[in-house]
DNA sequence: GCCGGAATTAGAACACGTTCTATAAACTCC
DNA sequence: GGAGTTTATAGAACGTGTTCTAATTCCGGC
Protein backbone atom coordinates (compact mmCIF):
# COMPACT_ATOMS: atom_id res chain seq x y z
CA UNK A 1 0.00 0.00 0.00
CA UNK A 2 2.83 2.29 0.92
CA UNK A 3 4.96 3.98 -2.12
CA UNK A 4 7.41 1.93 -1.31
CA UNK A 5 5.36 -1.32 -0.95
CA UNK A 6 4.43 -0.67 -4.75
CA UNK A 7 7.93 -0.13 -5.59
CA UNK A 8 8.55 -3.79 -3.90
CA UNK A 9 5.74 -5.71 -5.38
CA UNK A 10 7.21 -4.18 -9.10
CA UNK A 11 10.45 -5.43 -8.05
CA UNK A 12 9.13 -8.76 -7.00
CA UNK A 13 7.13 -9.00 -10.14
CA UNK A 14 10.69 -8.41 -11.93
CA UNK A 15 9.22 -5.96 -14.61
CA UNK A 16 9.85 -2.49 -14.57
CA UNK A 17 12.67 -2.48 -12.57
CA UNK A 18 13.76 1.52 -12.30
CA UNK A 19 17.48 0.66 -13.08
CA UNK A 20 19.62 -0.85 -15.43
CA UNK A 21 21.51 -1.28 -11.92
CA UNK A 22 18.36 -2.90 -10.16
CA UNK A 23 17.70 -5.31 -13.32
CA UNK A 24 21.47 -6.65 -13.09
CA UNK A 25 20.87 -7.50 -9.29
CA UNK A 26 17.69 -9.30 -9.40
CA UNK A 27 19.47 -11.15 -12.35
CA UNK A 28 22.71 -11.82 -10.14
CA UNK A 29 20.04 -12.84 -7.64
CA UNK A 30 18.30 -15.53 -9.26
CA UNK A 31 21.24 -16.72 -10.57
CA UNK A 32 23.72 -17.10 -7.51
CA UNK A 33 19.85 -19.27 -6.14
CA UNK A 34 19.83 -21.61 -9.79
CA UNK A 35 23.91 -22.61 -8.89
CA UNK A 36 23.39 -22.62 -5.16
CA UNK A 37 20.46 -25.14 -5.68
CA UNK A 38 21.79 -27.24 -8.47
CA UNK A 39 24.79 -27.89 -6.02
CA UNK A 40 23.07 -28.43 -3.12
CA UNK A 41 19.69 -28.10 -3.46
CA UNK A 42 16.76 -26.65 -1.27
CA UNK A 43 18.80 -26.52 1.75
CA UNK A 44 21.86 -25.08 0.40
CA UNK A 45 20.21 -21.92 -0.93
CA UNK A 46 20.87 -20.13 2.46
CA UNK A 47 19.67 -16.97 1.94
CA UNK A 48 23.18 -15.33 3.65
CA UNK A 49 24.85 -17.69 1.08
CA UNK A 50 22.74 -16.29 -1.53
CA UNK A 51 22.98 -12.82 -1.56
CA UNK A 52 26.89 -13.19 -0.41
CA UNK A 53 26.81 -14.77 -4.07
CA UNK A 54 24.93 -12.15 -5.82
CA UNK A 55 26.72 -9.93 -3.87
CA UNK A 56 24.30 -7.67 -2.40
CA UNK A 57 23.27 -7.09 1.57
CA UNK A 58 20.95 -9.56 2.95
CA UNK A 59 18.67 -6.65 3.46
CA UNK A 60 18.64 -6.41 -0.34
CA UNK A 61 18.04 -9.36 -1.32
CA UNK A 62 14.49 -9.31 0.95
CA UNK A 63 13.93 -6.77 -0.77
CA UNK A 64 13.91 -7.88 -4.07
CA UNK A 65 12.18 -11.77 -2.71
CA UNK A 66 10.22 -11.24 0.53
CA UNK A 67 11.28 -15.14 1.78
CA UNK A 68 13.02 -17.77 0.21
CA UNK A 69 10.21 -19.67 -1.53
CA UNK A 70 9.41 -16.49 -3.32
CA UNK A 71 13.31 -16.27 -4.83
CA UNK A 72 12.65 -20.26 -5.29
CA UNK A 73 9.18 -20.20 -6.87
CA UNK A 74 10.29 -17.21 -8.83
CA UNK A 75 13.46 -19.08 -10.31
CA UNK A 76 11.30 -21.95 -11.18
CA UNK A 77 9.27 -19.48 -13.39
CA UNK A 78 12.97 -18.33 -15.36
CA UNK A 79 13.60 -21.74 -16.03
CA UNK A 80 9.79 -22.78 -16.83
CA UNK A 81 10.41 -19.88 -19.19
CA UNK A 82 13.54 -20.73 -20.82
CA UNK A 83 12.34 -24.11 -21.56
CA UNK A 84 9.08 -23.05 -23.28
CA UNK A 85 11.32 -20.88 -25.18
CA UNK A 86 13.26 -24.16 -26.41
CA UNK A 87 10.35 -25.76 -27.15
CA UNK A 88 8.70 -22.77 -29.21
CA UNK A 89 12.36 -23.42 -31.82
CA UNK A 90 11.63 -26.89 -32.00
CA UNK A 91 8.58 -28.46 -34.37
CA UNK A 92 6.54 -31.11 -31.50
CA UNK A 93 6.40 -34.63 -33.41
CA UNK A 94 2.85 -36.49 -33.56
CA UNK A 95 -0.11 -35.95 -34.79
CA UNK A 96 -2.09 -36.40 -32.42
CA UNK A 97 -2.65 -34.31 -28.37
CA UNK A 98 -2.02 -37.79 -26.98
CA UNK A 99 1.51 -38.30 -28.86
CA UNK A 100 2.20 -34.38 -29.11
CA UNK A 101 1.45 -33.40 -24.85
CA UNK A 102 3.57 -36.75 -24.32
CA UNK A 103 6.61 -35.60 -25.96
CA UNK A 104 6.58 -32.02 -24.65
CA UNK A 105 6.16 -34.11 -21.00
CA UNK A 106 8.72 -36.48 -21.44
CA UNK A 107 11.48 -33.74 -23.15
CA UNK A 108 10.73 -31.44 -20.05
CA UNK A 109 10.79 -34.11 -17.78
CA UNK A 110 13.90 -35.18 -18.70
CA UNK A 111 15.34 -31.68 -18.97
CA UNK A 112 14.35 -31.34 -14.98
CA UNK A 113 15.91 -34.75 -14.36
CA UNK A 114 19.46 -33.96 -15.40
CA UNK A 115 19.58 -31.52 -12.95
CA UNK A 116 17.88 -33.13 -9.87
CA UNK A 117 18.80 -30.78 -6.90
CA UNK A 118 17.93 -27.87 -8.75
CA UNK A 119 14.61 -29.37 -9.71
CA UNK A 120 14.29 -30.43 -5.73
CA UNK A 121 14.56 -27.08 -4.01
CA UNK A 122 11.92 -25.54 -6.95
CA UNK A 123 9.73 -28.43 -6.32
CA UNK A 124 9.63 -28.01 -2.51
CA UNK A 125 9.48 -24.25 -3.06
CA UNK A 126 6.60 -24.63 -4.99
CA UNK A 127 4.54 -27.28 -3.37
CA UNK A 128 5.69 -25.36 0.55
CA UNK A 129 4.50 -21.84 -0.76
CA UNK A 130 1.74 -20.71 1.08
CA UNK A 131 -0.55 -17.90 -0.09
CA UNK A 132 2.14 -15.12 0.07
CA UNK A 133 3.56 -16.14 -2.44
CA UNK A 134 0.08 -16.49 -4.71
CA UNK A 135 1.33 -14.61 -7.57
CA UNK A 136 4.38 -16.40 -8.45
CA UNK A 137 2.47 -19.76 -8.09
CA UNK A 138 -0.17 -18.76 -10.45
CA UNK A 139 3.03 -17.85 -12.83
CA UNK A 140 4.11 -20.82 -12.63
CA UNK A 141 0.71 -22.36 -12.91
CA UNK A 142 0.18 -20.50 -16.23
CA UNK A 143 3.48 -21.76 -17.68
CA UNK A 144 2.65 -25.16 -17.02
CA UNK A 145 -0.83 -24.89 -18.27
CA UNK A 146 0.03 -23.36 -21.36
CA UNK A 147 3.05 -25.42 -22.15
CA UNK A 148 0.50 -28.87 -22.08
CA UNK A 149 -2.25 -26.62 -24.08
CA UNK A 150 -0.05 -25.83 -26.72
CA UNK A 151 1.03 -29.19 -27.44
CA UNK A 152 -2.46 -29.58 -27.56
CA UNK A 153 -3.62 -27.60 -30.62
CA UNK A 154 -2.50 -24.12 -31.71
CA UNK A 155 -5.70 -22.86 -31.86
CA UNK A 156 -7.32 -21.50 -28.75
CA UNK A 157 -7.85 -23.98 -26.43
CA UNK A 158 -11.26 -25.05 -24.98
CA UNK A 159 -11.93 -25.07 -21.66
CA UNK A 160 -11.89 -29.30 -21.40
CA UNK A 161 -8.77 -28.86 -22.55
CA UNK A 162 -7.31 -26.32 -20.50
CA UNK A 163 -8.96 -28.19 -17.54
CA UNK A 164 -7.29 -31.31 -18.81
CA UNK A 165 -3.94 -29.34 -19.09
CA UNK A 166 -4.32 -28.62 -15.89
CA UNK A 167 -4.73 -32.35 -14.59
CA UNK A 168 -1.71 -33.38 -16.42
CA UNK A 169 0.04 -30.61 -14.68
CA UNK A 170 -0.87 -31.55 -11.17
CA UNK A 171 0.01 -35.16 -11.82
CA UNK A 172 3.19 -34.30 -13.53
CA UNK A 173 4.35 -32.15 -10.43
CA UNK A 174 3.51 -34.80 -8.24
CA UNK A 175 5.50 -37.29 -9.90
CA UNK A 176 7.86 -34.93 -10.26
CA UNK A 177 8.42 -34.67 -5.90
CA UNK A 178 7.68 -38.22 -5.63
CA UNK A 179 11.05 -38.35 -7.73
CA UNK A 180 13.09 -35.85 -6.01
CA UNK A 181 12.17 -37.62 -2.94
CA UNK A 182 13.31 -41.10 -3.81
CA UNK A 183 9.86 -42.84 -4.24
CA UNK A 184 9.30 -43.40 -7.56
CA UNK A 185 12.01 -43.97 -10.21
CA UNK A 186 12.43 -42.14 -13.67
CA UNK A 187 11.07 -45.17 -15.18
CA UNK A 188 7.78 -45.18 -12.49
CA UNK A 189 7.05 -41.19 -13.72
CA UNK A 190 7.63 -41.91 -17.37
CA UNK A 191 5.23 -44.99 -16.73
CA UNK A 192 2.28 -43.20 -14.37
CA UNK A 193 2.25 -40.04 -17.30
CA UNK A 194 2.28 -41.87 -19.76
CA UNK A 195 -0.81 -43.32 -18.61
CA UNK A 196 -2.76 -40.59 -17.56
CA UNK A 197 -2.17 -38.70 -20.96
CA UNK A 198 -3.32 -42.11 -22.69
CA UNK A 199 -6.30 -41.98 -20.01
CA UNK A 200 -7.13 -38.34 -20.35
CA UNK A 201 -6.54 -37.61 -24.10
CA UNK A 202 -7.34 -41.30 -25.61
CA UNK B 1 20.61 -49.62 12.93
CA UNK B 2 21.69 -49.17 16.69
CA UNK B 3 19.36 -51.01 19.23
CA UNK B 4 17.75 -47.60 20.63
CA UNK B 5 17.44 -46.40 17.06
CA UNK B 6 15.36 -49.62 16.51
CA UNK B 7 13.15 -48.64 19.21
CA UNK B 8 12.72 -45.35 17.77
CA UNK B 9 11.55 -46.27 14.43
CA UNK B 10 8.61 -48.93 16.29
CA UNK B 11 8.15 -45.33 17.99
CA UNK B 12 7.33 -43.59 15.27
CA UNK B 13 5.70 -46.60 13.34
CA UNK B 14 2.99 -46.09 16.69
CA UNK B 15 2.86 -49.57 17.05
CA UNK B 16 4.23 -51.79 19.38
CA UNK B 17 5.15 -49.47 21.52
CA UNK B 18 6.73 -51.12 24.84
CA UNK B 19 4.29 -49.62 27.56
CA UNK B 20 1.16 -48.25 28.08
CA UNK B 21 2.66 -45.12 29.38
CA UNK B 22 4.29 -44.57 25.90
CA UNK B 23 1.16 -44.82 24.12
CA UNK B 24 -0.19 -42.80 26.22
CA UNK B 25 2.26 -39.80 25.53
CA UNK B 26 2.30 -40.69 21.70
CA UNK B 27 -1.50 -39.72 21.62
CA UNK B 28 -1.21 -37.02 23.77
CA UNK B 29 1.29 -35.74 21.33
CA UNK B 30 -0.73 -36.13 18.41
CA UNK B 31 -3.49 -34.85 19.21
CA UNK B 32 -1.53 -31.84 20.60
CA UNK B 33 -0.33 -31.31 17.16
CA UNK B 34 -3.86 -31.75 16.27
CA UNK B 35 -5.34 -29.32 18.74
CA UNK B 36 -2.72 -26.51 17.55
CA UNK B 37 -3.08 -27.10 14.05
CA UNK B 38 -6.88 -26.64 14.18
CA UNK B 39 -6.13 -23.18 15.82
CA UNK B 40 -3.50 -22.02 13.75
CA UNK B 41 -2.21 -24.15 10.78
CA UNK B 42 1.25 -24.88 9.97
CA UNK B 43 2.68 -22.46 11.92
CA UNK B 44 1.08 -22.92 15.35
CA UNK B 45 2.44 -26.57 15.40
CA UNK B 46 5.68 -24.76 17.37
CA UNK B 47 7.41 -27.85 18.60
CA UNK B 48 8.16 -26.19 21.98
CA UNK B 49 4.32 -25.80 21.62
CA UNK B 50 3.54 -29.38 20.98
CA UNK B 51 5.80 -30.99 23.71
CA UNK B 52 4.26 -28.25 26.45
CA UNK B 53 0.60 -28.99 25.68
CA UNK B 54 1.49 -32.90 25.54
CA UNK B 55 2.99 -32.57 29.03
CA UNK B 56 6.59 -33.74 27.31
CA UNK B 57 9.77 -32.59 27.65
CA UNK B 58 11.28 -31.10 24.17
CA UNK B 59 13.71 -34.23 23.45
CA UNK B 60 10.59 -36.42 24.47
CA UNK B 61 8.96 -35.60 21.72
CA UNK B 62 11.76 -35.81 18.95
CA UNK B 63 12.30 -39.63 20.51
CA UNK B 64 8.57 -40.00 18.98
CA UNK B 65 8.55 -37.62 16.01
CA UNK B 66 12.07 -36.83 14.02
CA UNK B 67 11.04 -33.76 12.70
CA UNK B 68 7.70 -31.60 12.38
CA UNK B 69 6.83 -32.72 9.03
CA UNK B 70 7.30 -36.82 10.66
CA UNK B 71 4.95 -35.26 13.62
CA UNK B 72 2.12 -33.67 10.76
CA UNK B 73 2.21 -36.48 8.28
CA UNK B 74 1.75 -39.22 10.81
CA UNK B 75 -1.19 -37.15 12.34
CA UNK B 76 -2.49 -36.71 8.60
CA UNK B 77 -2.69 -40.36 8.45
CA UNK B 78 -4.29 -40.99 11.49
CA UNK B 79 -7.25 -38.19 9.96
CA UNK B 80 -7.23 -39.97 7.93
CA UNK B 81 -7.49 -43.36 9.09
CA UNK B 82 -10.71 -41.75 11.29
CA UNK B 83 -12.08 -40.81 7.88
CA UNK B 84 -11.75 -44.32 6.43
CA UNK B 85 -13.45 -45.88 9.42
CA UNK B 86 -16.26 -43.68 9.03
CA UNK B 87 -16.34 -44.45 5.38
CA UNK B 88 -16.66 -48.04 6.15
CA UNK B 89 -19.73 -47.19 8.14
CA UNK B 90 -21.23 -46.06 5.15
CA UNK B 91 -23.07 -47.17 2.21
CA UNK B 92 -21.63 -45.44 -0.50
CA UNK B 93 -24.14 -44.57 -3.07
CA UNK B 94 -24.48 -44.86 -6.78
CA UNK B 95 -24.19 -47.28 -9.46
CA UNK B 96 -20.91 -46.61 -11.15
CA UNK B 97 -17.49 -46.11 -9.99
CA UNK B 98 -17.98 -42.49 -11.34
CA UNK B 99 -20.56 -41.49 -8.92
CA UNK B 100 -19.17 -43.50 -5.98
CA UNK B 101 -15.73 -42.36 -6.03
CA UNK B 102 -17.09 -38.50 -6.74
CA UNK B 103 -19.12 -39.51 -3.54
CA UNK B 104 -16.23 -40.64 -1.80
CA UNK B 105 -14.31 -37.59 -3.21
CA UNK B 106 -16.69 -34.99 -1.82
CA UNK B 107 -17.40 -36.42 1.54
CA UNK B 108 -14.00 -36.46 2.64
CA UNK B 109 -12.86 -33.12 0.71
CA UNK B 110 -15.51 -31.38 2.39
CA UNK B 111 -14.42 -32.98 5.42
CA UNK B 112 -11.37 -31.21 5.48
CA UNK B 113 -12.70 -28.14 4.47
CA UNK B 114 -14.71 -27.82 7.74
CA UNK B 115 -10.84 -27.27 9.55
CA UNK B 116 -9.23 -25.39 7.36
CA UNK B 117 -6.49 -24.63 9.65
CA UNK B 118 -5.79 -28.53 9.99
CA UNK B 119 -5.64 -28.80 6.76
CA UNK B 120 -3.49 -26.36 5.84
CA UNK B 121 -1.03 -27.65 8.48
CA UNK B 122 -1.23 -31.39 6.97
CA UNK B 123 -1.22 -30.47 3.31
CA UNK B 124 1.72 -28.29 3.42
CA UNK B 125 3.88 -30.63 5.87
CA UNK B 126 2.71 -33.76 3.48
CA UNK B 127 4.10 -31.67 0.15
CA UNK B 128 7.12 -30.50 1.64
CA UNK B 129 8.16 -33.52 3.18
CA UNK B 130 11.53 -34.83 2.09
CA UNK B 131 13.15 -38.31 1.74
CA UNK B 132 13.55 -39.05 4.78
CA UNK B 133 9.25 -39.53 5.65
CA UNK B 134 9.40 -41.79 3.59
CA UNK B 135 7.47 -44.01 5.39
CA UNK B 136 5.05 -41.91 6.79
CA UNK B 137 4.53 -40.55 3.15
CA UNK B 138 4.04 -44.32 1.69
CA UNK B 139 1.64 -44.80 4.53
CA UNK B 140 -0.88 -41.71 3.40
CA UNK B 141 -0.25 -42.10 -0.37
CA UNK B 142 -1.54 -45.81 0.50
CA UNK B 143 -4.80 -45.25 2.20
CA UNK B 144 -5.59 -42.40 -0.09
CA UNK B 145 -4.93 -44.70 -3.26
CA UNK B 146 -7.16 -47.50 -1.24
CA UNK B 147 -9.72 -44.91 -0.05
CA UNK B 148 -10.54 -44.23 -4.06
CA UNK B 149 -9.94 -48.01 -5.09
CA UNK B 150 -12.60 -48.85 -2.16
CA UNK B 151 -15.26 -46.94 -3.89
CA UNK B 152 -14.55 -48.43 -7.42
CA UNK B 153 -15.44 -51.34 -6.69
CA UNK B 154 -15.56 -54.67 -4.10
CA UNK B 155 -12.98 -56.62 -5.90
CA UNK B 156 -9.38 -56.33 -5.82
CA UNK B 157 -8.38 -53.35 -7.66
CA UNK B 158 -6.73 -53.82 -10.95
CA UNK B 159 -3.57 -51.68 -12.00
CA UNK B 160 -5.74 -49.58 -14.36
CA UNK B 161 -8.00 -48.85 -11.28
CA UNK B 162 -4.98 -48.14 -9.03
CA UNK B 163 -3.51 -45.92 -11.78
CA UNK B 164 -6.68 -44.07 -11.78
CA UNK B 165 -6.65 -43.73 -8.05
CA UNK B 166 -3.20 -42.47 -8.26
CA UNK B 167 -3.76 -39.56 -10.75
CA UNK B 168 -7.16 -38.64 -8.36
CA UNK B 169 -5.43 -38.27 -5.53
CA UNK B 170 -2.74 -36.38 -7.23
CA UNK B 171 -5.43 -33.88 -8.63
CA UNK B 172 -6.99 -33.99 -4.90
CA UNK B 173 -4.03 -33.00 -3.42
CA UNK B 174 -3.46 -30.22 -5.62
CA UNK B 175 -6.55 -28.95 -5.52
CA UNK B 176 -6.65 -28.97 -1.99
CA UNK B 177 -3.63 -27.24 -1.40
CA UNK B 178 -5.08 -24.55 -4.12
CA UNK B 179 -8.45 -24.22 -2.08
CA UNK B 180 -6.04 -23.94 1.58
CA UNK B 181 -3.41 -20.83 -0.25
CA UNK B 182 -6.65 -19.54 -1.45
CA UNK B 183 -5.99 -20.03 -5.26
CA UNK B 184 -9.16 -21.80 -5.77
CA UNK B 185 -12.42 -21.92 -3.98
CA UNK B 186 -14.47 -24.54 -2.63
CA UNK B 187 -16.44 -24.12 -5.66
CA UNK B 188 -13.52 -24.61 -8.17
CA UNK B 189 -12.13 -27.48 -6.00
CA UNK B 190 -15.41 -29.44 -6.54
CA UNK B 191 -15.93 -28.75 -10.24
CA UNK B 192 -12.42 -29.72 -11.17
CA UNK B 193 -12.27 -33.08 -9.18
CA UNK B 194 -15.71 -33.24 -11.03
CA UNK B 195 -14.36 -33.28 -14.01
CA UNK B 196 -10.68 -35.12 -13.40
CA UNK B 197 -12.96 -37.89 -11.76
CA UNK B 198 -15.46 -37.87 -15.28
CA UNK B 199 -12.61 -37.81 -17.76
CA UNK B 200 -11.46 -40.76 -16.35
CA UNK B 201 -13.63 -42.75 -15.34
CA UNK B 202 -16.39 -42.08 -17.81
C1' DG C 1 26.27 20.86 -8.33
C1' DC C 2 23.04 20.16 -4.34
C1' DC C 3 19.04 18.39 -1.50
C1' DG C 4 15.95 15.07 0.06
C1' DG C 5 14.05 10.78 -0.23
C1' DA C 6 14.80 6.06 -1.67
C1' DA C 7 17.92 2.16 -2.05
C1' DT C 8 21.83 -0.33 -0.33
C1' DT C 9 25.03 -1.92 3.10
C1' DA C 10 26.99 -4.32 7.27
C1' DG C 11 25.75 -6.41 10.92
C1' DA C 12 23.04 -7.17 15.20
C1' DA C 13 18.93 -9.28 16.83
C1' DC C 14 15.11 -12.44 17.00
C1' DA C 15 12.24 -16.84 16.15
C1' DC C 16 11.75 -21.48 15.78
C1' DG C 17 13.39 -26.18 14.29
C1' DT C 18 16.75 -29.12 15.87
C1' DT C 19 20.60 -31.00 18.69
C1' DC C 20 23.12 -31.59 22.86
C1' DT C 21 24.12 -32.11 27.95
C1' DA C 22 23.43 -33.31 32.53
C1' DT C 23 20.36 -35.23 35.74
C1' DA C 24 16.43 -37.85 37.27
C1' DA C 25 13.02 -41.35 36.81
C1' DA C 26 11.43 -45.75 35.06
C1' DC C 27 12.04 -50.11 33.48
C1' DT C 28 14.58 -55.00 33.20
C1' DC C 29 16.79 -58.75 34.65
C1' DC C 30 19.23 -61.27 38.20
C1' DG D 1 15.46 -55.14 45.69
C1' DG D 2 19.56 -53.45 43.52
C1' DA D 3 22.75 -52.75 39.37
C1' DG D 4 22.61 -51.47 34.89
C1' DT D 5 20.18 -49.78 31.00
C1' DT D 6 16.78 -47.23 28.72
C1' DT D 7 13.70 -43.30 28.70
C1' DA D 8 12.25 -38.78 30.18
C1' DT D 9 13.24 -34.06 31.78
C1' DA D 10 14.83 -29.19 31.89
C1' DG D 11 17.19 -26.23 29.67
C1' DA D 12 21.20 -24.50 27.09
C1' DA D 13 23.02 -24.11 22.54
C1' DC D 14 23.16 -23.89 17.52
C1' DG D 15 21.67 -22.93 12.55
C1' DT D 16 19.15 -20.61 9.37
C1' DG D 17 15.07 -17.71 7.84
C1' DT D 18 13.57 -13.23 8.80
C1' DT D 19 13.49 -8.54 10.80
C1' DC D 20 15.55 -4.43 12.50
C1' DT D 21 18.98 -0.47 12.95
C1' DA D 22 22.20 2.89 11.80
C1' DA D 23 25.13 4.54 8.53
C1' DT D 24 26.15 5.22 3.57
C1' DT D 25 25.33 5.63 -1.30
C1' DC D 26 22.50 6.55 -5.23
C1' DC D 27 19.30 9.16 -7.97
C1' DG D 28 15.81 12.59 -9.76
C1' DG D 29 14.38 17.40 -9.48
C1' DC D 30 15.90 22.05 -8.63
Amino acid sequence: MSPSKARTDALMAGEELSSAAQRERRKRIVDATIALASKGGFDAVQMRAVADRADVALGTLYRYFPSKVHLLVSSLAVELERAQEKMDRTTVPGDSPYERVLFVLGRITRGLQRNPHLTEAMTRAFTFADASAGAEIDKVSWLMESMFTRAMSDEDPTDEQKAIARVIGDVWLSNLVAWVTRRATATDVANRLELTVRLLLK
